[in-house]
DNA sequence: CTGTTAGCGCTTTCAG
DNA sequence: CTGAAAGCGCTAACAG
């Protein structure tokens, strides 16, 4: 298929196809060795033999061929990042994080979306591995359950084994014993720190937006904070204040649409995303509720917009950008032995910034 | 380096090293090409020995090497994705078109960022070029100089020549005889009709908030929309209401809350984009302006957040997944004969999305 | 149905 | 300083 390249007569360039490193020493007059060690320049090649060899490769526009170099061992590493969609804030900030962190050392970076879908991440996670990849970051919260441990475990020594190191990005570690690199941020405690704030302002029903059917590490962690601040305030939970509901605006807005039709059983939404907390906080006010005067909204994830909402949004901060850099350089400093396995595991911390849309509980 | 994988007496998964093809095939007792077959199941294998080599794969855990096979032709095609930043809203979106089609057609997608650094988008697409990327989709403006063009002919031309394509998605055409595609947005019209919507509502000094130093193609035909616009209903341009301003809400604060200090000799704002928009609202409104009543502001890109801003931001929808999909679409057509060139150069329509931010202008 | 063989394009000893 | 030669791991004729 690729062609009569090389053929007596005919040369890559001529031919319209990619020139080879034979093309080129061919063309100047010497051995392909000699071109290959001008390219790496990393043994002595005589002046003028070395301007030869250069002027070829550029008069043909040779372009050295990565499958073969890395079929040699020289590889241009990669990176890879696993998200679930690349719209959407927060994960954005991650990937920048990982993109930064990468390109400082000269490392490409792969992004790849599974749209959700747990056989597609793994999927996926295969295809980087046999790039070569020399970390593969997956980033975002998933259903956890057995399954999905017994396949993330086995993806981890399969990672180990290729050389590889397989990181959990904003997710929990599966097992010490497992080969796989975790960096958390504190998920669980930003959102106790959150709903504490609302039970200090005098709120004791907290509505949280956004529990799933099939709950995820992430939503599970938030919501495991909001129950351990009610607890500590000694206020019973009340399952019909934990409203199912999705990340996303849309989902947020016509829950809470919904549930204000029916009834106003509280004066504070901690939403669980940033996200949800602009499609609470149009369906409050279309309902003709005053954000914070009738009720209090808090938010998760700090996203830049956050500060756009009137009012401004209260939510928690994560670090998400530098939970990507850090992705990378645990990873790749253990893989360099400038690691220990000891520090593969980072929790990152989370606060809340204050801002306008938290107010006392109003009276009666 | 690989290491003695395949000595007497050591296996590859001994070894702690990545099982190959013929540690498979030994494992099993077939040869290689018995596992190749097995493996892409396209010829025929005895029912028995397949599940031995099955049984073989599994058990070592084996993973291709994509380069290996990449060598001999059988290639995982990828899309390569070059943009300045992945943070901001638009581009996520276009990324996230191109993430779609190219799952669609099983290819992987990479993407890289630039940092706005024309030196870098070229050794950027260098990389992608040796990897064999089946298209380079380059996102977003720039500044458009000779140089410029000089530069990405040769790369159009080197990247046709790799059996490659070159795709400028949201950035015009270098000239029809450079092979590349070229996917754009009607910007100036966009512009055009932005303006125009401000004008009829009545107003005459529309500040223009987002020129920059060195214009990029993307402020330079919405600059042009702007000023044929104001040219069509006979009002003069007024330089001075062309205000240097770069594309992120920070700037945007700060430049207006700046100009705002002296003078306000504008009664609408057009800002350059929706985060440009977001910043000119808050500068506004802490010069204790309020939206529209006192001035009128529209923005461009149409972000998922305009919604939330109060007003809510009239502004300029640009299909953005759209283009990533037929930027995809269109390369990759041309690539299996199943596109023309004569159909490489689409140009998507904008429009104004009408919502709350421009008023008629107030009297005196 | 299965095995043998000849490379893909490159790097890297090992000899000049 | 330069060249010849031996593969990296895999696939695809070509013979059995």
């Amino acid at each position: 298929m690729s062609g009569a390249a090389g053929q007596k007569g005919r040369t890559a360039v001529d031919d319209g196809s990619r020139a080879r490193l034979r093309d080129v020493a061919e063309r100047a007059g010497v051995s392909m060795s000699t071109v290959s060690r001008v390219l790496a320049d990393n043994y002595p090649v005589a002046q003028a033999t070395r301007q030869r060899v250069l002027r070829a490769i550029r008069e043909m526009d040779y372009v050295a061929n990565t499958h073969a170099r890395a079929l040699r061992g020289v590889v241009t590493q990669t990176v890879a990042f696993v998200l679930n969609d690349i719209r959407g804030g927060s994960f954005t900030q991650v990937a920048h994080g990982v993109e930064e962190e990468a390109a400082r050392r000269g490392m490409l970076c792969l992004i790849c979306t599974t749209q959700g879908d747990l056989e597609r991440e793994l999927s996926v996670v295969r295809t980087m591995q046999e790039q070569g990849a020399a970390a593969v970051i997956l980033i975002g919260g998933v259903a956890d359950n057995a399954a999905y441990r017994v396949r993330m475990t086995a993806t981890a020594h399969s990672l180990e084994a290729s050389g590889s190191r397989l990181v959990l990005c904003g997710r929990p570690s599966i097992g010490d014993d497992v080969p796989a690199t975790v960096v958390e941020y504190d998920n669980e405690g930003g959102a106790y720190a959150m709903t504490s704030r609302m039970l200090v302002a005098g709120h004791r029903r907290i509505l949280f937006l956004g529990t799933d059917p099939v709950p995820t590490t992430t939503v599970g962690g938030r919501l495991a904070g909001y129950r351990r601040a009610l607890a500590d305030f000694g206020v019973e939970a009340d399952p019909a204040l934990e409203q199912a509901c999705g990340f996303g605006r849309a989902d947020a807005y016509d829950r809470l649409t919904g549930r204000l039709r029916t009834a106003r059983d509280f004066t504070a939404v901690f939403a669980v995303t940033d996200l949800a907390a602009a499609g609470a906080l149009a369906a409050l006010n279309d309902a003709g509720l005053k954000v914070p005067e009738d009720v209090s909204l808090g938010g998760y994830d700090d996203v830049d917009t956050a500060i756009d909402l009137r009012p401004r949004l209260t939510t928690v901060h994560v670090p998400y950008e530098e939970l990507g850099r850090t992705a990378v350089r645990l990873a790749l400093d253990l893989r360099e032995g400038r690691a220990s396995s000891a520090e593969q595991h980072v929790t990152l911390g989370t606060h809340v910034v204050v801002r306008e849309s938290i107010a006392r509980r109003p009276l009666g």
